[in-house]
DNA sequence: TGCCAGGCGGGGT
DNA sequence: ACCCCGCATGGC
């Protein structure tokens, strides 16, 4: 098992609530239960040289790394990994006057996005390829716990998701975590990191057409999983990962025709179009479309704690995706 | 039991 | 620019 050490401690608390953010929300919002207990979660600030932060709800952190690693670095990857200072005002804006997401503007102005590496956002966004919520989760869950990466972090033992280098060293896992056909989509994504094809300082510099068109040069990756991938890993939000369950929500909510969703939520969300579509799953609880569309009927718009497995009950819910 | 789910690529027209 | 199909797997 990997040591890691401590190489910065500290509050977040005056930042966070200086701009607004709910780190008990942030942290818990699509999250599994090994990664946050309620109190304390874990992020992941690198997986190649491993660096992870304990980060509790009132804002106490403690950052831990393999190798040396300059503690200001240290705690602006952490800040950034949890979007402390992304200024959702515009999105926020929008969104309170939205149909779909008035209510979730209301109740979660406090929510970031929890970035991860683009590798790690493209095996998410593959495991969400025709296959629900509940079944993709399961997937990831069972993808992380069978490679079983584990890091010590001073008191904690923290599990690490694969590198692309895992992968490649023993892809059979990735059957045994029930990926089916996908498992060889996420072994080409593998190789084109660690053939140096992809890298993120490079695509981080390009367009989000340009990036999106990079990340679709793998087989089995299309427009859906790149954008997914870009505003997981990049924070980049310009290009709406629309799928059918998006794109049926948003013909209903809005009155436009499906083939002329993506245009039209282009249109309204701007430069935060793929947080609003983020945002819809959290809002609708990521249920089955038929539950969704229901939902939208009646205007039951804000996540339903009661739901289990959700994005929101996600972490409390280990044993209905395991 | 079939059918379908937050896609995708390859084939057709 | 469309339309259509198959694809591993799990839940209902």
């Amino acid at each position: 098992m990997e040591e890691l050490r401590l190489v910065a401690r500290g509050s977040l608390a005056r930042d966070a609530a200086e701009r607004g953010v709910d780190l008990g929300v942030t942290l818990s919002v699509y999250n599994f239960d090994f990664w946050f207990d309620g109190c304390r979660g874990v992020v992941v600030l690198d997986l190649d040289d491993p660096c992870v932060a304990v980060v509790s709800v009132d804002g106490d952190y403690a950052v831990y790394c393999r190798h040396p690693t300059d503690p200001r670095e240290a705690v602006r990857r952490l800040r950034w990994c949890l979007g402390i200072d992304e200024d959702l005002g515009e999105f926020l804006s929008i969104a309170r006057s939205d149909e779909l997401l008035k209510g979730f503007a209301a109740r979660f102005s406090g929510w970031r996005l929890r970035s991860s590496s683009l590798w790690w956002g493209l095996v998410v966004g593959v495991c969400q390829q025709n296959a629900s919520f509940r079944q993709g989760w399961s997937m990831l869950r069972k993808l992380i716990v069978s490679y079983g990466r584990r890091a010590r972090a001073g008191d904690n033992e923290v599990l690490l998701p694969p590198r692309p280098r895992d992968v490649l060293e023993n892809p059979a896992v990735l059957t045994e975590a029930r990926l089916g056909y996908r498992a060889s989509t996420v072994v080409r994504i593998a190789e084109a990191f660690e053939g140096g094809v992809l890298s993120e300082e490079k695509l981080a510099s390009l367009s989000p057409e340009e990036i999106e068109g990079a990340l679709r040069s793998v087989k089995g990756v299309g427009s859906y999983t790149a954008r997914l991938a870009m505003a997981l890993g990049l924070r980049v939000y310009d290009l709406p990962p629309v799928d059918r369950w998006v794109r049926a929500l948003a013909s209903r909510a809005y009155g436009v025709p499906e083939r002329e969703v993506e245009r039209f939520w282009r249109g309204r969300w701007g430069r935060w179009s793929a947080l609003a579509v983020i945002a819809l799953t959290i809002a609708l609880d990521a249920q089955p479309l038929r539950k969704a569309l229901e939902r939208l009927e009646k205007g039951e718009l804000v996540p339903d704690p009661s739901i289990v497995p959700s994005p929101l009950t996600l972490w409390r819910a280990s044993d209905q995706t395991r």
